[in-house]
DNA sequence: GATCGTGTATTCGATTTAGGATATTCTGCC
DNA sequence: GGCAGAATATCCTAAATCGAATACACGATC
C-alpha cells in the first residue's frame, strides 16, 4: 500500500518533520508553527493525530515508544520508516512537477458574480483591492524582515509566491474594478438591466445562459 | 441561524442555481455542468444531497414537491426561500470582498523544497514550467472560443482570472528555475552540500533550523 | 431480441476533518 | 502558597466528503 490518499498536506508536513528526527504529535504541531509553516499548509490540531494514526495505518511511520512524565497525558512518539522516507521524496516530487486543479473561492465568486448587482459587486471589488493590497504590503514586510535577518533566499520562497500570486489577483482586481467604472467591461449594460427592475429571478439566468461553452474538457 | 458553516462553495452554487428555478439536485448538477461552473466549483454527486440537505435544514432552500416518473427514483424539487435570497446575495458580496488565505499544495510544496535533492527539485520544476505552459495554452484557446462565440466578456471572467494565476505562478517558477540554474539562488550551494553526503536526516534539519521567523503574526 | 453502453437520479458507507472538550502541568504574581 | 491563565498533549464527536453502488430507462448494435 502507501498509493492513494495523497490529500492531505498535512500529511507530508509531518512526514517531513519526521525525517529530521522522531517526535510525538504535538512536538511536530510545535515544530510547523516555530517556523512558521503553519502559513503554508493548514494546521489543525484536531486531524493531527488523525493523520498520524493514518500514516500509521500505511506503514509510512512508527511507533516509537510511549512515554509519559509525572501524569501528564501519555505522549507517543513516531518514526519514519523507509517507507516513508521514499514516500516522503515521491509526494514532494510529485506536487512540485504537476500542477493540480484547485478551487479558491474567489473563483466560485467570479462565475456567480452577475447574481449580485453590478453596483454592489463594484463596491465588494473595491474592498477587495484594499484587502489585497493590505496582505501585499504585509508579505513585503515579511520577507524584508527575513532577508534583514540574513536568512537565504531558498529559505523565503513561499513568501515570495504567495507575494506573487496576490499581487497578480491584485493587478487583476484593479483592471475589473476600472472596467467596470468606465464601462469598458463588455456585458455590464446588460448585467446593470437585470438588476433594474424589481428582482426577477428569471432574469439572473442570463448570467447562466451566457455560461455555457468554454470548450470541451477531455483532459485531466 | 443561518450563520457559521459558510464553508463549501458547492452550497453557493446550489443556491445560484436555485435563485433562477426550483430544481431538484441532480437537476443542478446538469446545469453546472452544462455551463461549465464545474470548472469553478468542485462538483462531487456525493456532497450535492448532503449539501442541499443542509442548506435545508438551515432554512435557505425548501422542499417544494417530489414527484416520480414511470419507475424511476423520486426527484425532490427543491425552492430557494427568501433567507436564502438573502444569505446568497451577502454570502456573495462577503467572498468578493474578503480575501481568505488557502492552501495550495504547491505552495506547501515550496515550504518543504528543502526535502528534495536540488537536482531533483529542479527536474520537478522544469516538468512544472512545461505543464503550467499547457495550461495557459488552453485557457487561452478556450477564451479565443468564447470570444468567437460572441461571449460578452462580463461571462467569461473565471476564465480571465484563472489565465491570470497560472500566469503568474509560471512567471515565479520560470524565475525559480534561472536562478537555479545560475546559481543566483542565494543559499544553493548549502542545499547542495545537505544532500551530497549519503543522507543524514539531521541535515535536512537546517532547511528547518533556518526557517524560523517570518514576522510574528497577530493579526487574523 | 439479447446485450452493451450511456444517461438519469439517488443513496450508502468508510474515512477525513474541524473544533471543541478534557485533563494535567507550568509560570508568574501577589 | 494559592490562584489565574497559558501551555502541554490528546481524545471525542458530529459533520463533511468522496467514491461506489444501486436501479432504472433508453438507444444502438449484433
Amino acid at each position: 500500500m502507501g498509493r492513494q490518499p495523497r490529500s492531505n498536506p498535512l500529511a507530508l508536513a509531518v512526514l517531513v518533520c519526521l525525517y529530521e528526527r522522531p517526535m510525538h504529535p504535538y512536538d511536530v504541531a510545535q515544530t510547523l508553527r516555530s517556523r512558521a509553516k503553519h502559513e503554508s499548509v493548514k494546521l489543525n490540531y484536531g486531524s493531527l493525530y488523525a493523520v498520524v494514526e493514518s500514516l500509521e495505518k500505511r506503514g509510512l511511520v512508527a511507533a516509537r515508544e510511549t512515554v509519559r512524565e509525572g501524569r501528564r497525558p501519555e505522549r507517543t512518539v513516531y518514526e519514519i520508516t523507509d517507507l516513508g522516507r521514499r514516500e516522503t521524496l515521491e509526494w514532494m516530487t510529485d506536487i512540485v512537477a504537476s500542477p493540480v486543479k484547485e478551487y479558491p473561492q474567489f473563483l466560485a465568486a467570479l462565475t456567480f458574480i452577475g447574481a449580485l448587482p453590478p453596483d454592489d459587486a463594484l463596491a465588494a471589488l473595491r474592498q477587495r483591492v484594499v484587502a489585497l493590497e493590505m496582505n501585499l504590503a504585509k508579505l513585503r514586510g515579511q520577507r524584508r524582515l527575513a532577508a534583514d535577518a540574513g536568512l537565504p533566499r531558498l529559505f523565503a520562497l513561499e513568501g515570495e509566491y504567495e507575494e506573487a500570486m496576490v499581487a497578480a489577483e491584485l493587478d487583476f482586481v484593479q483592471r475589473l474594478v476600472k472596467d467596470m467604472e468606465t464601462g469598458a467591461l463588455e456585458g455590464i449594460d446588460m448585467w446593470r438591466m437585470f438588476h433594474t427592475e424589481a428582482f426577477d429571478p428569471d432574469e439572473v439566468a442570463l448570467n447562466f445562459t451566457f455560461g455555457v461553452l468554454r470548450g470541451e474538457e477531455p483532459e485531466d
